[in-house]
DNA sequence: ACCCGCGCAGAAACCGGTTGCTGGGTGAGA
DNA sequence: TCTCACCCAGCAACCGGTTTCTGCGCGGGT
């Protein structure tokens, strides 16, 4: 008998030659399949464990036609929101068994789509978080076939699996709640004007404007980043609004921190609120008014959608989630 | 000629019978390879994109005995600090043509050996962050094979690739600056005693205590949350200590948030100091003293230590990186 | 005693690529 | 014109598993 090279990863082959049986045996105890002479099985098992035997992964992927595996493909690894879909998504991942492969955009709407189709290859099925591709692509990419399910990206086809924030319900309950404190002119500052998250607190910015008379609310394209709520805060001020709705948790934490530097008294001379309830939300000065958006939950389910997909289930409905108001102290009664 | 069933995905034997030539010839002009007559090139191309093919990577991992995978893992994919991590190394993978496996071990660390040894499997490499795992199990983790790096988890033996950062080096600059500012009574508000990062900041502490006559450092552990940061502000306010150094910048923010909601002036009352440098750490009130650290970097450098590895470079030396004091606002003269 | 059926293990085909080896065809040189 | 060499494409083996199918052996029933 040759014995196995000890450098090399020992193989099914090893084992079966050690054991004395052929690869199906060893594989049949392996997968605890059909029934194996228990005598064999234990020959079998001294010699797995004799040789350190590690099934290939890779092997298996190709006999089997499956990689356990599930490709996420964000915009951008940075951004709060995605991680925390990533995170929910890797954990009910994890429990059903399995692995998570991750993507990264980089906010290049152009090469999203090769990226995806890349990601799909190696994988049983695409997560798309928030995709930026245009329509068109999109389609070419769920054309590609296998399970795919999309994240804050709505698409009229009920048949693809998809998991959205409510973000038109959510502005509208910030909207409700300015005009409910006396806010009549509101500025909103608004984030990558080809996501569509941001269309959809647009859509909810129109509805609020209908539903409160006399309600005007002014646009600002800013950007999603702390970054990006600093810099606004000059032009804030020199409007004559009296509330700001930002884009995010992000651009509210970053304009509050300004307004504070400024000296400008919050919620008194200006009501800041956000969206998405950030950990850092409770943290600010003052405590941000937002809306609560289950971050991780969009994960969560997108994952459960996927693996429904994946073992043969209906196609679930498009789901959307809502958010609650979070009433904390950057939001007082209108100045004026 | 049978035509391909259509809703199968395309194989390299369906390319090969269109195009009238061998699987082999399919494969050279898939791959570059050799020289191949260019009209038989040019047929097989055709029936490439006739056919819409697509080599199944899952073969191709087979074939080449590499999967062009890393896994990466992470103890909390909800901690910023893993977070930079990770996207400082799936970016640079990224460019590199390689893809993340992402796996978090939800800081158990008796699951961690087992997960990392099954993500490894399905990988050419590992990058473990900041492994909470015993030295045995690490161990064992490095025996399997295969390039790894260390993130955050310093070991003697200098033949694994490691990346750390200095927090020995961290923790002494803001000691030294509060010296400075004639702070002598300092509350060290502690991590995860496990983690190899805590132990390095307690090295640092006990220099800063050698270094400075009369310094008188406390400990206590408390965690790295920004709720861990809040909930011990009562303690830091009965302690006679006229600074805190925390364990990272989000202790110290809910540090400070806590702080202001009492009313306790920072940093006349007393001084508060971070590491990290995360984003928000520029955005807080006062605006955080901390020390830069390139976490990203880390995600960097240990991919391209991976990549050496994987492409037969030497091993490189272990790399400590070091960070820089940010003075901004929440430091200041002792208040005795 | 003979036949049938069943249970278990192995032979072999298969998943979809890559690659060493071989042989045929062509061109150049003598 | 004959020979030799070289270039290119195909055959077949291989990567390491899974699974169908077959055949052997044993037990029970008549």
């Amino acid at each position: 008998m040759t014995l196995p090279d000890s450098s090399r990863p020992a193989t099914i082959a090893d084992v079966a030659r050690t054991a004395g049986v052929s690869r199906a045996t060893v594989s049949r105890v392996v997968n605890r399949h059909a029934t194996v002479d228990p005598r064999l099985a234990e020959r079998v098992r001294t010699a797995m464990s004799d040789l350190a035997y590690r099934p290939s992964e890779t092997a298996r992927n190709l006999s089997l036609g499956r990689t356990n595996t599930v490709a996420v493909v964000v915009p951008d690894l940075g951004n709060p929101m995605f991680q925390a879909i990533l995170q929910g998504a890797t954990r009910a991942a994890a429990a059903d068994g399995y692995q998570i492969l991750v993507a990264d955009t980089q906010e290049d709407a152009d090469a999203e789509m090769r990226i995806a189709i890349d990601a799909r290859r190696r994988c049983d099925a695409l997560l798309l978080c928030a995709p930026r591709m245009d329509d068109d692509d999109l389609a070419t990419v769920l054309r590609q076939g296998g399970p795919v399910a999309l994240v804050n990206r709505p698409v009229p086809e009920t048949a693809v699996p998809q998991v959205s924030m409510d973000y038109r319900h959510a502005v509208g309950l910030v909207a409700d709640h300015l005009a409910e404190l006396g806010h009549r002119r509101i500025l909103y500052l608004g984030g990558p004007i080809a996501s569509a998250s941001n269309r959809l607190r647009l859509a909810g910015l129109d509805d609020a404007a209908r539903r409160h008379a006399g309600m005007v609310i002014d646009r600002r394209e800013v950007g999603w980043s702390l970054d990006a709520g600093w810099d606004v805060a000059d032009d804030v001020l020199s409007s004559d609004a009296t509330a700001v709705i930002a884009f995010n948790d992000l651009v509210a934490i970053g304009l509050l921190s300004r307004l504070d530097d400024l000296g400008v008294p919050v919620p008194q001379r200006i009501s800041v609120v956000g969206v998405d309830d950030i950990p850092f939300a409770r943290f600010t000065r003052p405590h941000l008014t937002t809306v609560s958006v289950p971050q991780d939950r969009l994960g969560t389910l997108a994952w459960e959608h996927v693996h429904g997909a994946l073992t043969g289930a209906p196609a679930a409905e498009p789901v959307w989630l809502r958010g609650e108001l979070v009433r904390r102290h950057s939001t007082g009664p209108a100045s004026t």
